[in-house]
DNA sequence: CGGGGAGTTGAATGCAGTCAACAAATGTGG
DNA sequence: CCACATTTGTTGACTGCATTCAACTCCCCG
């Protein structure tokens, strides 16, 4: 990890702002919950953010790049709790708690980077604040209860079109251009620890994803050409899951 | 449902407050944040809190009682997403987002309700609530992320196991005496929705525990003798779940 | 050019689902 | 209070999705 602190940009002028942790707050509150920001960080591919049981003293706001949450099990194996992509707001807490999860850079990543005992106060100056990490907390929960639903229910093909869907239609929301292929910088056994199936499994349900013409995926590329036929295969209405992945 | 608005329980002799929406505030808040309050409400047993897609204008304290939370799924099935015990905050959210998921009480129940409009205003004047608010969030989506991984990656087993004992150590939480039983008033059926299992598979499984004398389970009621040993089947540890399960 | 991670393929095993029937408990109306 | 209906729980046989284990290929990187 190597920090460049100086020449933090202007939040203002941020891309990805309006869909990080400030995306709710309007411009002109911006300068003061801007004071929050301390530096910006970067960390590479294979890098732990935090471990499960550390106290970290800052929040992130991921810039770009993916990371993955992910709970260590007994056996040895991993369960990913999440994908993070570029806005996401990764390790807020109150004060004192331990993560109950680790997180690892799947790519080069820049950070943003909070102290937490600042949003305190700056809740007190700026309540506009707490209603926007409320908001994100909410979207954050709505994520994890649909993932619940998906990975609980159905089969691997349903589990697999959806987790590649969700992260497709959350990339393209990233982006100004109007492609039909992401970066996915994942791999098939990111996904199994994702979906609480093996890579091996995986392997095969894209395979026939794949000779269905679902989807297109090789060299750290995903293409779906046909949204609305994903996401009948993955039991959702594209629109909801639009939505869903729009937020904040 | 029915309201009985009057004679409102003062909330400082309340018995759950330590474990509900206040349990963070300090007794010198309390007359504030009480301010929130408008009502208590009651429902019976299978009646709608409220439905997917529903924007409430209320939050929710159970006061006591059952609660599931669920989603009802394209086949007819539903995902159960929790159980929610007397002292949960339900409901709570931004204004005007809708509903992901519907509630209905499992057994006769008391609500506190709370306009949420009122929310906004009372954090600015009382930044304390803000913190109560985003530390139960917190721990809710611990809960999830640990329910996540437990349905992910393990057998119906250890699946069983471990929502019997969660529920039954939040249960024993919120008890003054020492009794190693509890109110069970979920069916297998319902077990077998929250877990993404056949209400068959978890008959079968449930007796199995029982031979095994790791649970008495019968006319509504759960024992668990040994917590230890369901904690061992359960893949987690004893104390780490308590630690989660009688947090706020 | 060699090593290691990621992806691919096949065969055998096993956990959980499905279908069907029945038993026990609970609730309802006469 | 009994007769009946409905819900909940139980049992058995068969099926199928996903795992396991093993071997092998491909590709990137040093």
């Amino acid at each position: 990890m190597k920090n460049t602190t100086r020449n933090l940009p202007n939040c203002k002028q941020c891309k990805i702002r309006q869909i990080g942790l400030f995306g709710e707050l309007e411009a002109i509150h911006l300068d003061r919950a801007r004071e929050l920001r301390s530096s910006q960080a970067s960390y590479t591919s294979g890098e732990y953010l935090y471990r499960e049981g550390d106290k970290p003293n800052k929040a992130y706001t991921l810039f770009n790049g993916w990371v993955i949450l992910f709970k260590n099990l007994e056996d040895g194996s991993r369960q990913i709790l999440r994908f993070s992509l570029p806005g996401d707001l990764l390790c807020f807490k109150t004060n004192k708690t331990s993560m109950d999860h680790s997180a690892i850079a799947l790519t080069d990543i820049t950070l943003c980077t909070f102290p937490l005992d600042k949003f305190k106060e700056t809740i007190s100056k700026l309540p506009e604040l707490s209603n926007a990490l409320i908001s994100i907390s909410e979207v954050t929960q709505k994520r994890c209860y649909a993932t619940l639903t998906t990975i609980s229910k159905y089969t691997a093909e349903v589990k697999i079109a959806y987790l590649m869907l969700s992260l497709f239609v959350r990339m393209r929301s990233l982006a100004s251009d109007d492609d039909n292929a992401i970066d996915f910088p994942i791999t098939q056994e990111d996904i199994a620890d994702a979906l609480g199936l093996t890579s091996i499994h995986v392997n095969r349900v894209i395979q026939g994803l794949r000779k269905k013409g679902l989807i297109n995926c090789d060299n750290k590329k995903l293409e779906i050409p046909d949204q609305e036929a994903l996401a009948k295969i993955s039991k959702v209405e594209l629109q909801t899951l639009k939505e869903l992945m729009y937020a904040v």
